[in-house]
DNA sequence: TTCGGTGCAAAATCTTTGCATCAAG
DNA sequence: CTTGATGCAAAGATTTTGCACCGAA
């Protein structure tokens, strides 16, 4: 594969970026070092990225995709209050596979998991609300 | 809610339909009944049916939404060779939600989770592939 | 020089919505 | 009657794609 500038500035904002970006918060970080580039390169290069397993995608159906720049093996929590997709210290389940293998008649890989929750400042927003 | 033959038409086409309908699916098979129905009203009922929770949406971010008339808590397997999406019998695994929430600053209520493999068809074909 | 990548814009895909009309209560 | 549901079509939201040009090898 060719080397270009705009893939790897894609590929480096996901790696330093914690939260987990649409594409379109991709494009406009992406735009501050290269003004130029367009929403289809940054979609064509996410796609490239995700195939080549160098960052994840990640789709909940709940508003557009989101993008991780860490791919090692993780969960995330979708936030019901608030949207926010955050990363999940635990450790592995993948015994889960077995689990659903036990009565399938075919194979299975591997499974997609996210979690629903209230992170801890929609807690918050919460608590005070029920106090006012 | 008032009642509606379009919206009933769609429920039992649910419940009967052991596959998963996207959409699409579910309107040319009610337009069968009313073949005034329009794709929107068919959106329109499949959300609500969805809020008042009986009927389920599957997104797996491949490819359109699609519903599932068994609420029962179960799971389903995502094929990898031809996409389709089968119901998996299997015990339950809501103690993921216990291990998610040990290290969370908030709150776990659930989790989502489709597996992916491959079917028993898509097993045979690629058999047959390695044999020719 | 070659060929894959880019920018741009148009199109494709999936879903939601405004509005006049229809039908359930 | 009243009000929510429908049909239709237009618009929204997200993603993909065709094509001429550019830049990495």
């Amino acid at each position: 594969m060719k080397y270009s500038r705009q893939r790897e500035s894609i590929r480096e904002f996901l790696a330093d970026c914690c939260e987990h970006p649409t594409a379109e918060t991709v494009y406009m970080n992406v735009k501050k070092e290269f003004p130029n580039i367009s929403l289809g390169t940054v979609y064509r290069n996410l796609s490239l990225l995700t195939e080549l397993g160098e960052i994840r995608k990640i789709s909940t159906g709940i508003g557009p995709d989101r993008f991780d720049g860490n791919t090692s093996p993780h969960y995330h929590v979708l936030c019901t209050g608030c949207g926010s997709v955050m990363d999940l210290k635990m450790e592995n389940i993948d015994h889960i596979n077995i689990i659903a293998g036990n009565e399938f008649e075919g194979r299975i890989h591997g499974h997609i998991t996210y979690f629903l929750g209230t992170c801890r400042d929609c807690m918050e927003k919460e608590k005070n609300k029920n106090i006012s």
